[in-house]
DNA sequence: TTTCCTCAGATTGTCAACACTTTGGCTGTG
DNA sequence: CACAGCCAAAGTGTTGACAATCTGAGGAAA
């Protein structure tokens, strides 16, 4: 439902973790924006940090994807850019689908029950906004979520849920790329999690593929008409 | 051909990057052994550097994959687990296979001359020592290098070659897998290669998975009949 | 003997000060 | 007016010291 989903806030375990979550919210959600030069001991002071701490946090936002650090120059938040954008639906559209595929090999009970549920429940949502799908961004973004858990592949887990995730978000909330195909993507979701049921791996990981490509077009569409 | 390739080591930098370097080689080549503990202190003397610097260096270890840290408990090297390893050839079935797709795509001359001339040059060295494979690996690695690189999509290359990879030379090194099937892999990659000089993405693609999957089945049936 | 507690040693997290590099404006010259 | 070179201010890289935390050995009690 919520961005501490992700990755447990504990409360409190090290200084330099929570400037990071912290900081990676900010970025995410735009409070800091695209392309903003971040000044160390600006920060530092804004958090009565040291610049220690604070460094921590920033290099973890480096390798996280969302800083650019130049050695003895400083870091940057990165530019969001069209290509980036698109670049970014390929690889998912590349690690979503053999998640699907691996998704529909181990499937377990307790799994599927869950993707069940959570479908229910986002019909539900559906029908009482009909179409208005502004609330349908994070609940596709949950859809996908729980789908990676599934593969039960902790490299994949990671490399999605931990790093590319935030990146999707970033772009999300900055150029608001809320799908107007909330019905559409409904039906897409339940036809994956029946192919995952079905055990049909094969075509999990299609049906996953031709989901984010149709996004993908979507906003490719978009982008084009606009420039 | 090496190590220095994927990350161009200009002279001096900053001493924390060096250090990161540095460990990383010590890491995946195994002279710091999966699993063992790292000490802050011992290692900052062993370089002649602070803590701080050292602490940076491990930190983009951590990030990197090849460090886990817990606060206040400190940093191990990760453990080779058999199922990392099989969790790593699926991945980069995904992602190498998009790439491959991609390259197809956008397949430039440059790209494909050098795909060809660096094959011509594998086969001139297998001639030579005919089925001793153990050169082979360096090659293959070459081999996924390149393609990657060829796909032009930036978050692609850098999750397979500043991240993954490193992961897969870890592995190479201490668990040994010097795939046995050196003419038929080689068979592979032209066949490959072939596709993708055709602007066939979608053969290109199928073949990457399949030249993968081959491998990962391979150390799979190895790892069984060990255990 | 086993279990729990205590405490010293070592290790990690955090900080403030120092050294070096970059940046942007200023001066002086062509 | 344009341009090269210099200078000060700000920023980053690096360091050593201090504070908080964990680990493990040793001893006391059940």
């Amino acid at each position: 439902m919520e961005g501490g989903q992700l990755q447990t806030i504990e409360t409190s375990q090290s200084l330099a973790e929570r400037l990071y979550v912290t900081l990676r919210g900010e970025i995410v959600e735009g409070q800091i924006g695209a392309g903003t030069k971040i000044s160390e001991p600006e920060l530092a002071r804004r958090f009565n940090a040291s610049r220690g701490s604070l460094r921590e946090a920033l290099m973890r936002l480096e390798s996280l994807g969302l800083l650019e650090r130049r050695v003895n120059v400083g870091a940057r938040v990165v530019d969001l850019t069209e290509r980036g954008l698109l670049d970014l639906y390929e690889v998912r559209e590349a690690l979503e689908g053999m998640a699907c595929r691996l998704a529909a090999q181990h499937r377990s009970d307790e799994d599927l029950a869950e993707l069940r549920q959570m479908l229910a429940h986002h019909e539900q949502q559906e029908e009482l906004q009909a179409g208005q799908a502004y609330f349908q961004p994070e609940g596709d973004f949950d859809f996908h979520f729980r789908i990676v858990q599934a593969s039960k592949n902790d490299l994949l887990i990671d490399t999605l849920c931990n790093r590319l995730y935030f990146r999707v978000r970033m772009y999300r909330y900055q150029l608001g790329m809320a799908s107007p195909r909330a019905k559409r993507a409904f039906r897409e979701h339940n036809h994956i999690i029946e192919a995952i049921e079905a055990g049909d791996g094969e075509l999990a990981e299609l049906l996953m593929r031709r989901h984010i490509r149709a996004s993908r077009n979507n906003i490719e569409k978009k982008l084009t008409k606009e420039t």
